[in-house]
DNA sequence: CTGTATTCCTATTTGTACAGTAGGATAACT
DNA sequence: AGTTATCCTACTGTACAAATAGGAATACAG
């Protein structure tokens, strides 16, 4: 999530380095190289290789739902995973609760865009401007 | 949860025992101990010691809310616990994420109770029966 | 065409929260 | 007194995300 959300901080048309977002993020390097890489996989970046190479968002932030990175990133987001192999009499009703929870979840993560959240960072750059 | 829910299911005014629940539910006696600890600790349940003894609701189906039920037995619902020590800049951002995900999960296990699950319950049986 | 910077790939380790196990102490009913 | 159940606390197992590690592949720059 805040790798995708520096890439849309830097979106200026340069690819960033892992390297930069790793110092900017606090966050290793070695460990974001396996976040981007399901990120590439799923086509929301783009890739350059070599000297000056490195990553840049493929579509403007508006187009990323915090919900379409997460779903890469962290697999299902259902607090539970519903095995339909174990659907018995018994999880039926704790299943119901699941897929209300589910629905209720995605529709949070569904209407926050990159472009929400760089609008939140101005906020509160601003904040401190007082 | 499943355990209020049993709980709920023999609620007829004899104490139910956790070997029962455990049977019923397949869940281990052992574990179920250390559930129901929490919940009678939070002062859920009404315990009876010896022979005849076991478990019962202190009150109605309807006076518990899934929320309050995960919430013992699960601490905290927020997806990640936000930490205050922690809250700076670079986290901001995410942090807004997580409160509006927290609300919306509250929201939702905070209007189900147990006798909205009692209910789910019988309608499934009736399925059965058609 | 060679050296270097960067992505790319895969295997391993670590941390941690939840689930489950284990053994015995305490209380109360018959 | 003996049995049945809760009560208490410590330990073990497991699954998953987070993090680490080492090197292969690619492409730019000189």
């Amino acid at each position: 999530m805040l790798l995708m959300l520096d890439l849309a901080t830097y979106n200026t048309g340069e690819p960033v380095r892992l390297r930069d977002v790793a110092k900017r993020q606090q966050i290793s390097e070695k460990y974001l190289e396996q976040i981007i890489s399901l990120l590439n996989k799923a086509g929301f970046v783009r890739s350059i290789r070599g000297p000056q190479g490195g990553y840049m968002l493929k579509n403007p932030p508006e187009q990323y739902t915090v919900g379409m990175i997460l779903r890469q990133t962290e697999g299902s987001l259902a607090p539970v995973v519903y095995d339909d192999a174990n659907s018995n009499e018994r999880e039926f009703v704790t299943a119901r609760i699941w897929t209300q929870l589910e629905e209720a979840i995605n529709n949070v993560v569904d209407h926050i865009t990159l472009k929400d959240m760089l609008e939140w960072q101005e906020e509160q750059i601003n904040q401190y401007i007082i």
